[in-house]
RNA sequence: GCCCCCAUCGUCUAGAGGCCUAGGACGCCACCCUUUCAAGGUGGAGAUCAGGGGUUCGAAUCCCCUUGGGGGUACCA
């Protein structure tokens, strides 16, 4: 592998993924996991996860597991965090969370407050909203006015006596914010536009933007790659790791994954939470593969890459700059590919989970073959295969005696059709019942009472699994039995009586 | 509003000055195969490289402007 990234003293590089436990795995989440493990892969460098859960309100232990599982299905391990050998609090840069690391917060907090780059700010909600709005009415950019900046002794012992509780501000400098950015090259913002932000809340809580930067530093983070919507973050973290002494990591800001209206990807217009994909039968292989080509491409027209072929190849240098919009259908034929791809046993197995428990494994695998390339997610297989499972009153309930006449033929001359193919069925010996077998003697048959293939087929078929879209037929025949296909046959005669 | 980022078929992309009358894939259309549906095969439509200026013998590729889109602008992350 060629390495293309390098950190000051020649070490390997170390990258983060720093996911915020508010809600279940993202695919935007899911996305840039993956370009860090691919880019600590690549350059043989560490990967590490932090759990960002500052935001106790909001922070469950729920939705931290769903984000560990669903980077694991995917097959995106990390060297230090949660969940790994010596992880967690006891790692060498350990706690790989932010609510245990609190007391680093505070002491940064201090330092700051004591050097004078941070400043407590007593202004209360209401008197914040005022001035935004009257900024707003200047038609001003909205931002803190710096009230609380260079308070005396007094007017803060005043403030303190009205029971306010002060939060931290950081004094930002006025000066203008260069860096290299590892995607879009030489970016540069003007910090004295920027208001003084707060770091640490009323309440104590420090904020994202000063933790993450303390989190990064403490743990030896290198390069920092995440969504291009920190873009605008990233030079309120340089001001503040330059306040506080640290080192700079290089930045890296990917492209973001867009509705099908180029907005970001959301919730409410997109599926977003990985785990549906899972439940909904996508591969993990597949999914990779589909992230992995947002954004990025390997320069050839080559496209079906394992996770390891990815690691290989991947540059975080040749990602792109502009958003890319989550083609769900270009995601459904890669899972059509991969599943295409997997052998019968490995597939069979795969189903496990997607097809009624009442089906025997080796039931699925004879399943298999008729299904493969029928299905596009592998919770396909569940429509495929209930004619399977269903009671053949349950089947019979499905279609309408009408719908078993084809168009060229009446009610009378379809049941005589399908009472000579139950008659034909029923002759058979039990060791005969194969697909082979079944569809030669129903083609004879066919031939024999002038009707053309097809149009003798549909009406067994509705009768056999009560849907006009089915398994190749007499495969479907097969796996039912004869007592089975016997009775249905009886069932769709019966019917087609009545309604004569 | 202000700041920043971005811009090749509907979508994902190849393309890093001449190989481009712009290639591939998804999707779409047609045909073939075929017991349905798929899968597969063959072919096709689809991008004046957002628009306009430069630079150059030569620009999708470099520069500038315009337009469009996006992100950010919290005591969220």
């Amino acid at each position: 592998m060629i390495s293309t990234l390098s950190t000051p003293d020649g070490s390997p590089i170390r990258v983060r993924m720093a996911p915020s436990p508010t809600g279940p795995l993202h695919i935007g989440t899911a996305r840039t996991s993956l370009y860090n493990f691919l880019t600590a892969r690549h350059e043989g460098g560490s990967y590490v996860l932090r759990i960002e859960d500052t935001d106790a309100q909001r922070s469950t232990v729920e939705f931290e597991q769903d984000i560990i599982d669903n980077l694991h299905w995917l097959g995106i391990t990390w060297d230090e965090g949660p969940q790994v050998a010596g992880g967690d609090d006891v790692g060498p840069f350990g706690p790989y969370r932010q609510s245990r690391r609190m007391d680093r917060y505070a002491r940064e907090a201090q330092r700051l407050l004591a050097d004078g780059t941070a400043y407590r700010c007593y202004c209360s909600a209401e008197e914040l909203d005022a001035v935004r709005r009257a900024q707003d009415q200047a038609k001003e950019p909205p931002r803190y006015n710096g009230r609380c900046r260079s308070l005396g002794e007094a007017e803060r012992a005043a403030f303190e006596a009205e029971g306010r509780r002060p939060a931290i501000r950081f004094a930002v400098p006025a000066e203008k914010i260069r860096f290299d950015d590892l995607v879009r090259g030489e970016v540069e913002f003007d910090n004295s536009l920027l208001g003084d932000f707060v770091i640490v809340r009323a309440d104590g809580i420090p904020l994202y933007h000063f933790v993450v930067v303390i989190d990064d530093q403490e743990m030896a983070i290198t390069h920092v790659i995440r969504g291009e919507d920190h873009l605008s973050n990233t030079p309120k973290h340089i001001a503040l790791i330059r306040a506080l002494g640290f080192r700079e990591p290089v930045f890296g800001h990917i492209p973001l994954i867009l509705n099908p209206d180029r907005s970001k990807m959301s919730k409410r217009k997109s599926q977003t939470a990985m785990t549906a994909y899972r439940e909904q039968g996508y591969l993990p292989e597949a999914m990779v593969n589909f992230l992995a080509f947002l954004g990025w491409s390997p320069g050839t027209e080559e496209e079906i890459f394992t996770l390891d072929e990815l690691a290989a190849r991947f540059e975080i240098g040749k990602v792109h700059k502009g958003g890319a919009v989550f083609d769900a259908e270009r995601l459904d034929h890669l899972n059509g590919v991969y599943i295409r791809a997997l052998t019968d046993e490995q597939l069979a197995l795969r189903l496990r989970p997607f097809v009624p428990a009442a089906l025997p494994d080796d039931a699925i695998l004879r399943l298999v073959p008729l299904i493969k390339e029928r299905l596009v997610r592998l919770g396909d297989a569940a429509e495929l295969v209930a004619f399977l499972v269903e009671t053949d009153a349950e089947v019979a309930a499905r279609y309408a005696a009408d719908e078993l006449v084809p168009k060229k033929a009446d009610a009378a001359g379809t049941a005589s059709a399908l009472a000579a193919a139950r008659e034909l069925l029923a002759a058979l010996d039990p060791g005969d019942f194969s697909a082979e077998v079944l569809e030669s003697r129903c083609r004879e048959s066919a031939e024999q009472m002038g009707w053309k293939a097809g149009d003798f087929f549909r009406p067994i078929r509705l009768a056999i699994t009560g849907r006009a879209i089915s398994p190749p037929l007499f495969g479907s025949l097969e796996l039912l039995g004869q007592d089975v296909t016997l009775a249905r046959l009886d069932a769709a005669i019966g019917k087609l009586a009545v309604a004569a």
